[in-house]
DNA sequence: TTGACATACATAAGAATCTTATGTATAATG
DNA sequence: CATTATACATAAGATTCTTATGTATGTCAA
């Protein structure tokens, strides 16, 4: 992980709701996505993956299936409605707490005008 | 905490090391500090604060004495040269990481416009 | 003056989630 | 035919949070 991985942590099963809202996918899969969309600045391990989609299924958030492709038995993920429901509440709570971080992070900054919004 | 606890792991430090960069304060009074100026939606606990803060002063990223004031027995905390060093690479850590995340949650969804940034 | 509450420090047990390591198996490639 | 990539999985260990508990003092109202 090219990031202090603590930082990582609560994101990765929003990342991985995310990229199975656009498409059924299998682990594999996911993990080279992730490398592919961050430029790769997130380099998931499968240590951390798998747990992480056992227990997304586990709530019911996603389902799998196995299919056969490519010669390959491959595990496929399908996000549930209410997965997709919580995704969503997840998402906005990412951007409320993302963005409350770095307005304490910019805050009070002497010699910097403060402008309201 | 209003938020997933686990969004939070790896930013207290960061939050606390820039409070500390405008003022030494004592573990108390960041907890207060954040919770105001996070509109109380970063309610930190005791039990998380402190062993951060030792944390810290055992790395030599921030110093710390006591003082009576109020008629209270007070530990300050008081930023080092190399926690204000750290801290600046740790805000553009953070700024980065929170960018690509929020970018990947936004990536790709159907019927919307993508337009250079 | 006494009991409740806020202030102020601290640590310990438990939970969640990551890293690293390990294991199994198959396909592709040189 | 050996190495690498693909593809699944789990276990031990580290970190850092939550919750609970403990000690002590100051303030304020009943």
């Amino acid at each position: 992980m090219a990031y202090d991985g603590q930082l990582l942590k609560g994101t990765v099963s929003i990342m991985v709701l995310k990229l199975l809202t656009e498409n059924d996918r299998y682990g594999y899969q996911i993990i080279r996505e992730l490398e592919k969309r961050s430029e790769s600045v997130f380099l998931l391990n499968e240590g951390a993956l798998y747990p992480v989609l056992h227990k997304l299924e586990t709530d019911e958030q996603i389902s799998s299936y196995w299919e056969e492709s490519g010669g390959r038995k491959r595990k496929y993920y399908h996000i549930t409605p209410k997965g997709t429901e919580l995704f969503e509440s997840k998402r906005q709570e990412w951007a409320d707490f993302a963005g409350m971080v770095s307005k304490i992070l910019k805050e009070f900054r002497r010699g910097q005008l403060c402008t309201s919004t």
